[in-house]
DNA sequence: CTGAAAGCGCTTACAG
DNA sequence: CTGAAAGCGCTTACAG
C-alpha cells in the first residue's frame, strides 16, 4: 500500500534546492526565511506529500501536543459531554487527546496513566476513579506533568494536582430551596455512592437547607444509575408515602425515577416533584421534562482546555480549587 | 516540579554498570541478556524512576502503539458504547487511543485526521461523517495507514478501506416481521437522515417485509434525535391515526417517541407498538421497556480491536465488508 | 538569509 | 552475552 517511505525534510530540501534547516524554519513559520524561498519549500512539500513528524520534533522540543484524558465512566452522558467538549476545544488549540475509560477501577486507571506517560503526553486531565489513586498520581507527579483533577476531587494534594469542578454544594442548595418554595413538605435525597466526595457535596446543600427549615432529611444513598432511580420510586411510594419531593444525585437516577413513577402510575409534577442534577441533554426530552441543576459541562470543558493550555504554554498554574457556577433549570417535573 | 530531567537508558546503563544497548535489550525482554544482568538493569530502572520513551523508540521502529479513533457523534450513546469498548480492548493489547469527535462535519474530520497522522498514529478506526470524505481518506491512503470504516460505509473504496458493521438490513427485517406477527396492520418507519447509507439499510428490511405482506409503507424520515421522535409521536397520532406500530431508526428516536406518547396519554404496548434500533443501555430502563434491535456494539468494539491489531501486527487485511449478526430484544413496548 | 553539525532517546546490525 | 557506532526525523545554536 505504501510504495515508498514517507518523505522527510531532507527530501523536501533536495526538491526545493535548500538545506534542511531552511525547511525546518519554514515549518515553524520563521520570519527569517525569504518569501520566495518559503514558496518554493511549501511547493516542494505539497508535491511530495510531506507530512510533519511530530514525534521526531518532540524529541528535541518538549511539548508533544498530546494531552491525556482519563475518565471514570465514559458511558455516563455527563462525562461524555465533558469529554467531547474538551476534545474539540483542545483540537482547536492544536492538541490531540488520548483518552481512557477507567470504569471506576483505580488499578486500571494507574495502568492507563502509565501507558500515557510512556506515550509522551504533556499533561493530564483526570476525572479520577474513587479508590486508591496514590499509584496514579504518584507516577504523574514523578514525571512532573501538569495535571488537573476535574469533576471529582479525589487526591488531596490540590496544590500540585489542582481541582476544578462545578459548585455541587450550591446546586443542591438551590434545588432544595426550590422544592420547599414549591410547597414540598418532605424532601428525600436519592442516589450517589455513600461517602464519596461528590455525594457529600451534593448532599451538603440539601442537609443545610432542610436543617434551616427544621425538616428531617431522608437520604437513600446507593448507586448512580437509572435502574436505581427506578427501584427507589417504588421504595419511596411504599415506605415513605409522606415524601412529596426528591432531589436526585444525578439525572440518571432522576430519569430512572421518572420511569418508575410512570410505571406505577404515579403522577410527577405538582404532586410529587423530582429534581435531577447535571442537566444532561436527555433531561429536557423526558416526560415530564426534568428540572435539573445545570453544570454546563460543555462550557466547563472549554474552560479546562484553556486552563491546561495556559499551564502548559505559559506556566500559569491554576489555583488549587476552582468552582464553576451552576444554575437550576426549572421544568415540568417540579 | 520536575527537579531533574527524565532519566534515559544511558542513565540506567551507568547506574547498572552496563552499556545502553544492554538496557535496550532488557527493555525488549531479549533472551540474549543474562538473568543477573537483567535484574541489575531492572533494579536501576526502578531506582531512577525510568520511564520508557515510546516516541524515541518509534523513530527507529514503525508501530507507535497509537491508534486514531474518529467518531461522527460521540454524544450518541450508540457510538459512546462502541468507543469505550474499543478503547478498553485496545488498551489490553498495549495500544493507546487518540480520539476525535467530528460532529458530522467532514471538514472537521479531515482536519482531525490530518493532526492524527502528524501525531504518528499507526492505524485508524473511523465511523465517518457523511459528506465529502475524499480529503479524509485520500490523506490516509497516501500515508498508507491501515484503516477501517466502521458502523457506516461512506467511502466506496472498501478494498483499501474495509468496512465492518452490524447487519442493519437484517435487523429491520426481523423487527418488522415481529411487529406484523404481533398483529400490527400499519407499520411506520420513523427517523434517520434521508438518503444516508445507514438509513437506507435500516429501511430496506422494513420495505422488503412490508412489500411481501402487501402493506403500504409509511416513512417519516428526518433527524435521529429524541426530540424528533417526540415530535413524530404527535404527527403520527394526528395525521396517521391508523398507524398502529413504529419501527424507529434508532433508540433515541424511539425513546423520544415513548416520551411523546406518555405526554399525549397514548398507551404504548399492546395497542400502539414501538421498536427501536441499537439497544443502547437506556432502552431497557425506559417505561415501557423498549423492544430494540441489539447491535451489541460492545462486543463489536472488541472484534474491531482484534481485527485492526491483526492487520497492524500480522498484515492480515480484513475482508472489504464484514457484517455482524443482530438480534431482536423483545420488551414491553411491543 | 542559509548551511553544517550536534543532539533528542531509542534500536539494530556488527564486532568482539 | 555485551559495546561501539550509525541512524530514525527533527530543531537549534553557530558560522557565514
Amino acid at each position: 500500500m505504501q510504495l515508498t517511505r514517507r518523505p522527510t525534510i531532507i527530501d523536501v530540501a533536495h526538491k526545493a534546492g535548500v538545506s534542511k534547516s531552511t525547511v525546518s524554519l519554514v515549518l515553524q513559520n520563521s520570519p527569517a526565511v525569504r518569501e520566495e524561498t518559503r514558496q518554493q519549500v511549501r511547493h516542494a512539500m505539497a508535491e511530495l506529500g510531506y507530512v510533519y513528524n511530530r514525534a521526531a520534533a518532540n524529541m528535541r522540543m518538549s511539548n508533544a501536543g498530546l494531552i491525556g484524558l482519563v475518565i471514570n465512566d465514559l458511558r455516563n452522558p455527563f462525562f461524555t459531554e465533558f469529554a467531547t467538549s474538551l476534545q474539540m476545544a483542545l483540537s482547536d488549540r492544536g492538541y490531540a487527546v488520548v483518552i481512557a475509560n477507567t470504569d471506576e477501577d483505580a488499578q486500571v486507571q494507574a495502568q492507563m496513566v502509565g501507558a500515557m506517560v510512556e506515550h509522551g503526553v504533556s499533561a493530564f486531565i483526570i476525572s479520577p476513579a474513587y479508590g486508591d489513586v496514590a499509584a496514579t498520581f504518584d507516577s504523574i507527579l514523578r514525571a512532573g506533568l501538569p495535571t488537573m483533577q476535574v469533576l471529582r476531587r479525589v487526591d488531596a494534594r490540590t496544590d500540585r494536582l489542582p481541582f476544578a469542578g462545578p459548585d455541587y454544594c450550591d446546586g443542591s442548595r438551590i434545588a432544595t430551596r426550590h422544592l420547599l418554595d414549591r410547597g414540598a413538605k418532605r424532601v428525600a435525597f436519592v442516589g450517589g455512592l455513600d461517602g464519596r466526595a461528590v455525594t457529600q457535596e451534593r448532599m451538603t446543600g440539601y442537609l443545610e437547607v432542610l436543617g434551616a427549615a427544621g425538616i428531617t432529611p431522608l437520604v437513600l444513598a446507593g448507586k448512580t444509575s437509572r435502574a436505581f432511580g427506578r427501584e427507589m420510586a417504588r421504595v419511596l411510594a411504599k415506605d415513605h408515602p409522606d415524601c412529596d419531593a426528591v432531589l436526585c444525585f444525578n439525572d440518571l437516577v432522576a430519569l430512572g425515577m421518572l420511569s418508575g413513577c410512570t410505571e406505577m402510575g404515579r403522577q410527577v409534577g405538582a404532586g410529587f416533584k423530582v429534581v435531577g442534577f447535571d442537566d444532561i441533554e436527555d433531561a429536557a426530552e423526558a416526560y415530564p421534562a426534568l428540572t435539573s441543576v445545570r453544570c454546563d459541562v460543555a462550557s466547563f470543558g472549554r474552560t479546562i482546555a484553556a486552563t491546561i493550555v495556559d499551564w502548559l504554554e505559559h506556566q500559569i498554574v491554576p489555583p488549587p480549587e476552582h468552582r464553576t457556577a451552576v444554575e437550576l433549570i426549572v421544568r415540568n417535573s417540579s
